[in-house]
DNA sequence: GCCAACGTTGGC
DNA sequence: GCCAACGTTGGC
């Protein structure tokens, strides 16, 4: 069992998004960086579990969790021109991008804003808080994922 | 909107 | 394989 944390402009799809969807399911899509997508085709399982953080908004931070419920598999909008995350150079045979399915589990009363995560001292050497990560998966330490949900309000 | 910190691309 | 130019991320 690993523990993830996976980030997403709630502009764009925010964990209420997911909330809405049927089933409280969708498909992460628009993975387009290769640590990123490594992460997800070498470390995620069906079963583990993600926070999902929002970015890019007035207030960055950990909003809930959602449960990975299926594993690495092609992310199809590589191949559409109509979409945003459309890859010229990608071929159905050999496809570059991944994605996962995920399933929403729970939402915090209270977001556990960057600002918080920074403050906690215990939380120093987490990923997310070291300078010029701009990974959006990443994987998150048992230690600090229980950490993280002590700091919940 | 700014900008630091990356990652990617492509000429050589 | 090097590296300059360019594009993206994401906090502020």
């Amino acid at each position: 069992m690993q523990y993830w944390l996976m980030k997403s402009e709630p502009d764009v799809y925010g964990i209420d998004h997911l909330y809405k969807q049927k089933r409280k399911t969708d498909h992460w899509d628009g993975i387009r960086n290769y640590q990123a997508r490594n992460f997800m085709r070498d470390g995620m399982k069906k079963g583990d579990l993600a926070f999902f953080y929002h970015s890019s908004c007035p207030e960055p931070g950990i909003v809930g969790i959602m449960e990975i419920v299926k594993q690495a598999y092609v992310d199809h909008t590589q191949f559409d021109p109509e979409e945003k995350y459309y890859d010229p150079k990608s071929k159905p045979e050999n496809p570059r991008w991944l994605m996962v399915d995920v399933k929403f589990k729970e939402k915090f009363e209270n977001i556990i804003s960057l600002q918080a995560l920074k403050a906690n001292p215990k939380l120093q050497g987490m990923r997310l808080l070291q300078k010029g990560n701009r990974l959006s998966i990443m994987p998150v330490e048992k230690k600090q994922w229980d950490l993280i949900n002590k700091m919940r309000g």
